[in-house]
DNA sequence: AATTTAAATTTCCTATAGGAAACTTTTGTG
DNA sequence: CACAAAAGTTTCCTATAGGAAATTTAAATT
């Protein structure tokens, strides 16, 4: 190794760099040990691994090794050819035991009751505190449209899914929207809503609020 | 080697060759095009973006033209600068009313897919930007814990729901534990986490990731 | 331990991404 | 319409990513 080229393969990477005069600072992210990470964990050789992708052996190697940033395309070959989750890629190096995971889990029909005129909930994962979504299972009663006086309109984002039965969604700046099951709708959720069963009987759906 | 050499600024764009000889096949996905919706829908000119990002004018003209491929460090400033939703990056592009509005609809089976080895993705209104929580429909294979001994983590939480089948969920610093139909999930992403069915079929589940 | 074989890294070179500035196009404004 | 100002594109150049092959390192096998 020559001692006086301690430009790569030191410690001040390319990827560590990445602070332009006003630009947004980049962090690390350590990408090329995620990927080594990852392929290790498949049993994958580098000549495997680069058969799989289409890059060189020496390319991977040195995107492993954070020798160089690898482009936009190469980063779709890997997680393509290697079947990586993506959003695996940009998760900050995973580092020490990262003990403060909690984990909260509801079986069917043991939700937290909470019910309204409107709706009947029931709370999932209620254990968990300062949640970033919350999710509840509503049953839908078989009702009119015109039993709701008001829109319901709060801060956040809505992600619904229709489980069974067939529900009408009623937003505003649009017009209503049948959904059968399996079908599912985001909306933001400052914007007027309401739902209404438009199944003989009542329907269900999944709703996951954020913050 | 090149047969034909594309030149740049011509049509064929780099990146839409990304075909090795035996690589992968990445599709067009229109990167450029993207961003160029997402700064447009958000009044920025290439001046503005260029200061949010850190990147040239120059660059991102012909990032958003398709001229160059970016550099994922190039990718990351800016998804960073501009506050882009990462997975959404990586959904074909999006054809059609191009969808910014307040709402968004997915029916049953037509989410976008996202296939990986581990799991058949199916992303659930990708229509809208810069979603504060991401849900996605995953049929999970039938397979063995230990074909992926490595943990998925990353930011933010997550919150599954069992639609069909049976799944057995392991997570760090817990005992694994399976979930049948109807039980659900929430758990701080940053633990490692993965998914593994087990009923004799596939099982699917429908996930819903907070940022 | 010595030798072979496989895996990983480095070198060298070419192709291409990124930045600065020149140039062109578009959008105002009198 | 003329002209100015702003936004976008292209050119030219430097820095660096990616591929082929050489080199080094690690893992087997005797």
């Amino acid at each position: 190794m020559s001692e006086q080229d301690t430009k790569i393969g030191e410690q001040p990477s390319v990827l560590e760099v990445a602070r332009k005069d006003d630009g947004k600072f980049v962090e690390p992210l350590q990408l090329g040990k995620r990927l080594k990470e990852i392929r290790l964990a498949n049993n994958l050789t580098l000549e495997e691994a680069s058969r799989l992708t289409g890059l060189a052996r020496s390319t991977l190697s040195k995107i492993e090794n954070e020798q160089i940033s690898p482009t936009f395309q190469a980063v779709q070959k890997l997680t393509a050819g290697l079947g990586i989750d993506i959003p695996q890629l940009f998760v900050p190096p995973q580092d020490g035991p990262t003990a403060n995971g909690r984990r909260d889990i509801t079986r069917k029909d043991e939700g937290t009751p909470h019910p309204t005129t409107t709706y009947e909930h029931e709370l999932l994962c209620t254990q968990m505190r300062d949640k970033k979504m919350v999710p509840f299972k509503c049953t839908v009663r078989a009702r009119s449209f015109d039993d709701f006086e008001d829109w319901v309109r709060h801060e956040g984002e809505e992600f619904m899914l229709v489980l069974a039965g067939q529900v009408e969604v009623y937003t505003e700046f649009y017009e209503p929207v049948k959904l059968a099951e399996g079908d599912s709708i985001y909306y933001d959720a400052r914007m007027g809503h309401c739902l209404v069963s438009v199944s003989k009987d009542d329907a269900q759906v999944l709703w996951v609020t954020s913050r």
